[in-house]
DNA sequence: CTCGAGACATAGATTTCCTGATGCTCGCCG
DNA sequence: CGGCGAGCATCAGGAAATCTATGTCTCGAG
């Protein structure tokens, strides 16, 4: 059986861009510049000849193709991105070492307090670290850092996060992560976490 | 939600090489040498840090990982296939036109015939041609060449198929596709007319 | 033993892809 | 009403990935 498959990278930019509502918020997943994003989405579409997004100067809505279509895509990487952590975790074995700088320590949050706790959760241990996305080398001695800023983040995986401050004030952070390690059980985990936290303190 | 993916393009080839059992199978497919799948499978592999092949000097077989990770992946390609054909399809509102090489028409199969006769199949409508892989450019007037050699093919689909000829005999032909249309709802018909045509006369 | 098929390696070429700059459009706000 | 600011489109240039071509090796068939 042969299968008839579009651009399977331009496919990975229209699941992103649609889930963000934003080609930039793709970008920072994707680890690239919004403009990479609009030219897979349209190398895409033009494979396809179907448009998927509607664009408008502030932002982009799906069309009906789009919306139809979503759904199965979205599914199909759900499915290989859980065949490829059965078959090869990412971080086989071992607890995700969260950095977390000054900043956020300093805000003292709950949450934030027992990640960095004697023994962390069952998937991630924090620690207090210098604001330096340096240390997110291959090889280097974190997997995530939590920071307050975007910068110098480059080539780098991005989710912004809410953290909810000892004071109850929230806090915008960012979670940067290495690539190849995004989205692997401990780092799932990790955001789960953090956007329960956020949520329940309404 | 972030998905963990390994290289897409080398999914593919990962998945093309076990369905053909053939690096060499796999890159008719996928239009490209075999070197090229060689060096997709490869990168899968160490993006994975898993290998997914025993190679031998003959053969490629699947290793228990591989044979783990592929009916994950080949079911999130059936469901993007489909969901794109449903959503673009290959050849919209029209039949596959199929052209077949005087040697193949001479043979006189009965398959053939019905395919060339005055209206075709539902989805396929043939036609006796010269031997020319050019007829098939973006453009052209044919959608896939049935013939006998896969010379002269480079950048073209093939599928391999055995036709049955009026006197009983079988020939090796070769299916040339235009790529963009292989995998289509019309050619996979076709595919399994032919299929079924040769499985029916043992 | 020789031959052929097929996998692998490497280097060079090609193509793809990404970036960075620039321009545009729209909503917001003074 | 006119000046921001955010975000997308586009383009040219360059970086990076990918493909091809070639040669080598191994294995199995004859």
């Amino acid at each position: 059986m042969t299968y008839r498959l579009p651009p399977l990278n331009g496919l990975r930019a229209f699941e992103a861009a649609a889930r963000h509502r934003s080609f930039t918020g793709a970008a920072d997943e994707l680890c690239v510049t919004p403009g990479a994003v609009s030219q897979l989405v349209k190398a895409l579409e033009t494979a396809l000849d179907t448009r998927l997004f509607h664009r408008s100067a502030r932002a982009i809505t799906l069309t009906p193709e789009g919306k139809k279509y979503l759904p199965a895509i979205r599914r199909a990487f759900e499915e290989i991105a859980a065949a490829t952590e059965a078959t090869a975790p990412g971080l086989p074995g071992r607890k995700l070492r969260l950095g977390i700088t000054p900043d956020l320590d300093r805000a003292g949050s709950a949450v934030l307090r027992g990640l960095v706790g004697r023994k962390g959760t069952r998937d991630i241990v924090g620690q207090r670290v210098a604001d330096d996305p340096g240390l997110l080398v291959q090889g280097g001695s974190l997997d995530a850092l939590l920071r307050l800023s975007d910068e110098g983040c480059a080539g780098l995986h991005l989710d912004r996060m809410t953290v909810i401050a000892a004071d109850r004030s929230r806090l915008d952070a960012v979670l940067v992560t290495r690539p190849g390690i995004a989205g692997c059980r401990q780092h799932k985990s990790l955001v789960m976490l953090l956007a329960r936290a956020a949520r329940e303190s309404n």
